[in-house]
DNA sequence: CCCGAGAGTGGAAGCGCTCTCACTCCCCAC
DNA sequence: GTGGGGAGTGAGAGCGCTTCCACTCTCGGG
């Protein structure tokens, strides 16, 4: 492997001004630019990373860390979305991205090291428990860092965006009301997540604000197996449910698989509506009435807020909610 | 953050004593040693990995590769699985896992270029196409580096795990043939991948030795959707086909649902078979007769093919096969 | 009693890079 | 003609670590 001392013996110049010419170019003229980018070439010059990095303290790499189970990980799409998007919004910064996949416990405390250790410059944060304390372990290591959806503990020491999860559920329901069912039901996400607890909010005001009862509720942990189970539990216990809000499109799937079993015709007998529509939504039998989840601009803000930090530019957090848009189809 | 200096003289002894307790601990007292462990508690130490690695020429990190659109990696299960057990071998290690997904194109010069940056000691790669020739770069650049799945180009020039997809396919066909199939179809992967070609050639091997017509094949690329429509197109050009060898259960899934759409019945009018067998088979309608695919055996082997080359102890590049399970189920 | 081996230790070099600082030009204003 | 300033450059320090090498000290064997 040259090194930046052999470009500029090629080159005929300094070290100091083979780097600061590989480097941005400015100050440097452009004869000696030439010469040096000329080396590199027939070099094949690369720079040593541990190298820079040992002078410059940053590692031009970012983590986005997912608390979670990697099978959950991989069957959701949302994942898949949010990675591609903080994926190609960092890269246009020449950001590497790493995927930290940290299940509680033990790998938590070993991806906190691996965090504090220096390996990276930021992290972003995606599908966050409240036990994990991630917000408060980033802010005590002072790492720039966004949350994808808003920590429920240390939400005011960090970055974060949210889709106003509170007004999609309510709005939602609000569709089941209007067309008339009298006893609804919901799936919600883990207690441990802002998205299932601010769903769950938004589906009781909506259906107290209508003077109906609010008993018909399950929790569920956003897998598709999980959300059948729990209709399941729901048609058990609540036999004259004839609305449903689930709280994602991936149990809400489930919860169609299991009232279909049932004998249960969407949305005749049971008005089901979900929350996210990532594409399974159109998929379905019948398809998803859901509230658009803005993945996409979520994944983006949450970049461009860890950017904002990498840059010095602001320090203090920073918190972008998006507006909830919802989309009917025939389920509800 | 506190430095190697620090803890040394804390602990009453040399930076170079210091770093010895802290590796190992070999020729350390054994009071030394508790000395120093101590000032690491008390400090918080934690080794700058880039200084370290600027000297080592280490870095413990391992990229995981994945020549794939995104969109594909996180649909199918395989991946998740892959990625579970490799990150799972290697960090008994020590060594972090970076996940690297490349398109072709000016991502996988990106990603080429990293490799060769020293970001890395050496590569997983996982769904290997025959352009990004992976394989030859990695062996020109002589980064360690095993594959799962054979590479079609360079497959002598490193290491690699694979099932025995013609076998595999063989075998499975033959079930069709046993049961009295006549004209058996098949629905391949990519011919740009070795699951791909392999299985196409296990199918044409069993059809042609029980002297059947091998007409009816498309060419699909390991999606649900994708497999619908090559099943789809194989009813209208071959409307009389009994048997169908699908080349992956996510395909099988979209070829059944086509079946469905079509009116034919599995497995009394059109018998099928899959190939995986990763969860999806036990849940389409009716449940696929398979082939079992070891993917968690093949990412385990292949993490300790790359873990025996970054030990030195050996160079030469090792192949390892796994025969081929069939699975009954009732679609076939 | 001496010598050699081996264990334990510290000094110091050096990994490849960036960046400060001091220096030399050269040009322009006065 | 002089002085000041900006552009371009190179020497050198230093980032935090590992590791070579030389040294001391303690044994046990001859």
């Amino acid at each position: 492997m040259p090194t930046l001392d052999e470009v500029a013996r090629l080159a005929g110049v300094s070290r100091a001004t083979a780097s600061r010419a590989i480097n941005g170019g400015s100050r440097v003229s452009a004869k000696a630019a030439e010469a040096v980018a000329e080396a590199v070439q027939t070099l094949g010059y690369l720079p040593n990373p541990a190298a820079r990095s040992l002078v410059t303290r940053r590692t031009e790499t970012i983590a986005m860390v997912v608390p979670e189970s990697d099978e959950r990980v991989f069957a959701d799409p949302f994942f898949a979305r949010t990675l591609h998007v903080v994926t190609q919004v960092l890269s246009q910064r020449d950001l590497q991205v790493v995927l930290l996949i940290a299940r509680p416990g033990d790998e938590m405390q070993r991806t906190l090291r691996y965090l504090r250790g220096g390996h990276v410059d930021g992290v972003i944060v995606v599908s966050h428990h409240r036990n994990d304390a991630l917000a408060d372990h980033l802010a005590a290591i002072r790492l720039p860092a966004a949350f994808i959806g808003r920590p429920l503990t240390g939400a005011e020491k960090v970055s974060y965006t949210d889709p106003d999860n509170v007004a999609g559920a309510r709005e939602v329901t609000k569709i089941l009301i209007e067309r008339g069912c009298r006893h609804i039901g919901t799936i919600t996400g883990p207690a441990d997540m802002s998205a299932g607890t601010d769903r769950a909010a938004g589906w009781r005001a909506a259906v107290e604000d209508a003077g109906l009862p609010c008993d018909a509720i399950v929790e569920s942990d956003f897998t598709e197996a999980g959300g059948q189970a729990a209709c399941e539990q729901l048609l058990r216990d609540h036999p004259d449910i004839d609305g449903l809000m689930v709280a994602s499109d991936l149990m809400a799937s489930g919860a169609l698989r299991a009232l279909g079993a049932a004998g249960r015709r969407v949305p005749d007998d049971v008005a089901v509506v979900g929350y996210d529509d990532l594409g399974i939504a159109e998929r379905t039998d019948p398809p998803l009435t859901t509230v658009k989840n803005p993945i996409g601009a979520m994944a983006e803000e949450a970049a461009r807020l860890l950017l904002a930090q990498l840059d010095g530019s602001t320090t203090i957090p920073r918190r972008v909610v998006f507006a909830p848009e919802l989309v009917r189809r025939t389920s509800a």
